[in-house]
DNA sequence: TGACGAAATTGATATAAATCAAGCCATGTT
DNA sequence: AACATGGCTTGATTTATATCAATTTCGTCA
């Protein structure tokens, strides 16, 4: 797949058009990075420069609260990854990202974005619509989890990220899902 | 106070500038309007068709879950009232808006706000600076339900919303933290 | 292929907060 | 001023889920 492919690929994942012009500007600052599972895509205190757009793969963002690993949020194909907080506000983040299988993503860097997104109002759509998703999404993500027992938190998961839910290790699933993994376990068997 | 210095108001705290040009354009679309302690500012069912800024009084944004009334937000002076769902999917709201105290608001109905995002760039920022905002406010609100205890959601909303916590009802506050009446009499009196 | 360590399961117990229930206090109304 | 209504407080009990503990299963690498 081309880089101009990926770029549109972004754009319609996200209901908005390039045209070719504003395709091939915004795939030529792309990276593309091959990852391989377990791998750190963004640690610790580092300032996330870049935003992400999966290939392929699945990928997780995590960060410790008192000392718990706590997922956030997994990511998989033409899903696009980013630290809000680190990326907007430029300060070292607190949220992690770790490739969950071998695959590939293409980083976005940010500022260049932000360049494109003043010189092409197509490319600034397609970051208001990103936001705008982020947002409502991020805002259905909090409803679920208030009001929702541990076993409709879980079905709710399963049926909105089913990828996830088969791809990845129960004991992310479990922290994305704020219970333990006990707790999981017996919501999968049915006991809770 | 005259629209124009609602408009610049409303730039500078999200941390932009308007030049005078764009803040009367702004300004244009303002609907003031004058509310009082216990009316529906938006009704279950109605599309949201404009956000508010407050400039004076508090409102609640909540919802039914499972038939129980749940606080999704305060917002007093000089905050943004959105429903995002809403008004970003023109679908009819679940988020109802109430007035919790007599006061003042000013309408901007969200067409014609996205009509002047793509005619002045200024205001486009303006706009892309409140989702910023709004993302960043709503990942961080998921954060702090996550992993802490009744009394810790109680105090750091306290610390972050000193003025909704003085003002606002305690049922609400309740409801806004995920914990009866009876918990928060009981944080509130330090018995928990 | 076998063996090790990590992850998942299962069971027993503990705990934070909900629920249920009753009474008290304030606010606004006739 | 008396009354009523909704809101807040306080106490007793229940419940969902966490925690602790002990196996079992699985995935990875020598």
């Amino acid at each position: 797949m081309t880089p101009v492919d990926i770029a549109h690929k972004f754009a319609t994942r996200l209901g908005t058009t390039l045209d070719e012009q504003a395709a091939q500007r915004l795939a030529s600052i792309f990276v593309r990075q091959e990852v391989s599972k377990g791998e750190t895509l963004l640690a610790e205190g580092q300032v996330a420069r870049n935003f992400l757009i999966v290939e392929q793969g699945l990928t997780r963002q995590y960060y410790y609260k008192n000392g718990i690993e706590v997922t956030e949020h997994f990511c998989c194909e033409w899903d696009v990854v980013y630290c809000t907080d680190s990326m907007l506000m430029r300060e070292p983040t607190t949220l992690m990202i770790e490739a969950l299988e071998d695959g590939v993503v293409h980083n976005v860097p940010f500022d260049e974005f932000r360049r494109l997104c003043d010189e092409s109002p197509q490319i600034m759509k397609l970051y208001v619509r990103l936001l705008e998703d982020g947002l409502v999404e991020s805002l259905r993500k909090t409803d679920a989890q208030r009001f929702e027992s541990a076993r409709e938190r879980y079905e709710t998961f399963v049926r909105q990220y089913p990828e996830a839910a088969r791809r990845a290790p129960g004991k992310h699933i479990a922290s994305y899902l704020l219970m333990t993994p006990e707790s999981l376990s017996r919501v999968r068997a049915g006991l809770l």
